[in-house]
DNA sequence: CGTGGCTCCTGGCGGC
DNA sequence: TGCCGCCAGGAGCCAC
């Protein structure tokens, strides 16, 4: 789930359930989760205080506090955020206590990874992220993939080129798009990168309204067709193939390879 | 640069 | 039922 429309859905979460109240605890279950910090560290700079706002960036969620200094959270493949007060959730990696509550940072497979920045913008180009796949203009969005070689999926999957897409919403944006996974960047002219660009911010505004759930998803979106044996829409079979190692659905007739 | 393979980790599912 | 292999929405690293 944790591709840019869950990240999103996540901060709203945040921001309803852990604003403005004061920390009381802090644990870290599983240390092997934090970037470049200790437990301990990271105890010190967040107990007494109180998240005052927070933000999005790809697929990183970078909680303010009122010290100044930021907490960066990513989801992996498996990670959430849970506020509880009495049924706490199954993978507990980092838990936050408040008078009333327990924000509960969940995550399986443990791939999520749990930082603390002064500041985002510095961790973003630190990181060397690309920009936002919501925030980003049509030109800019032409121009990062100038003299890009290769297929146009692991383009769009690259967080250094556009941050936020993951496997599920670049097969999504590009079904919506009529392209091939395997096209090569060379082969688009400027039409398809700004019908590119059009479907990539539909795609994600209406995950986003729908909740990211696959099952709410609205009918023409492939992704509630993204099982084996599924029927594109005009009732032939979906393809499955692997492009850059991940699992790639697709409709071959409307998404012809050039 | 770009790509493919491997790795981290855990759990669910299908097949035998 | 039990066990095994395969798969999963991410991403870094390495060899070619």
């Amino acid at each position: 789930m944790p591709e840019l429309p869950s990240v999103e859905i996540y901060k709203n979460y945040f921001n309803k359930t852990s604003l403005n109240q004061v920390i009381t605890d802090l644990k870290i279950l599983n240390p092997e989760i934090l970037m470049d910090i200790s437990s301990k560290e990271i105890r010190k700079f967040l107990l007494g205080q109180i998240f005052i706002n927070s933000k999005r960036y790809g697929k990183f969620l970078f909680a303010e506090l009122n010290n100044g200094m930021h907490l960066v959270m990513h989801f992996g493949m498996t990670g959430y955020l849970d506020f509880y007060q009495n049924q706490a959730p199954s993978h507990i990696r980092m838990l936050i206590s408040f008078k009333n509550g327990f924000l509960a940072f969940d995550d399986v497979r443990k791939f999520g990874r749990i930082g603390l920045t002064q500041d985002p913008d510095f961790f973003i180009e630190q990181n060397k992220l690309g920009p936002d796949a919501l925030e980003i203009n049509l030109k800019s969005f032409i121009n990062i993939f100038k003299h890009r070689k290769g297929a146009i999926k692991p383009l769009l999957m690259n967080q250094h080129i556009i941050a936020g897409l993951g496997n599920l919403y670049v097969d999504e944006t590009l079904y919506q798009s009529g392209l091939h996974p395997l096209t090569p960047a060379y082969e688009l002219k400027k039409n398809d990168w700004k019908n590119l660009y059009h479907q990539m911010k539909k795609v994600l505004i209406v995950a986003i309204q729908h909740g990211d759930k696959p099952n709410k998803m609205p009918s023409d979106f492939l992704l509630s067709h993204r099982y084996p044996g599924a029927k594109c829409s005009g009732g032939e079979e979906i393809e499955i193939i692997k492009v850059g190692g991940r699992t790639t659905y697709l409709c071959p007739s409307r998404q012809v390879l050039r």
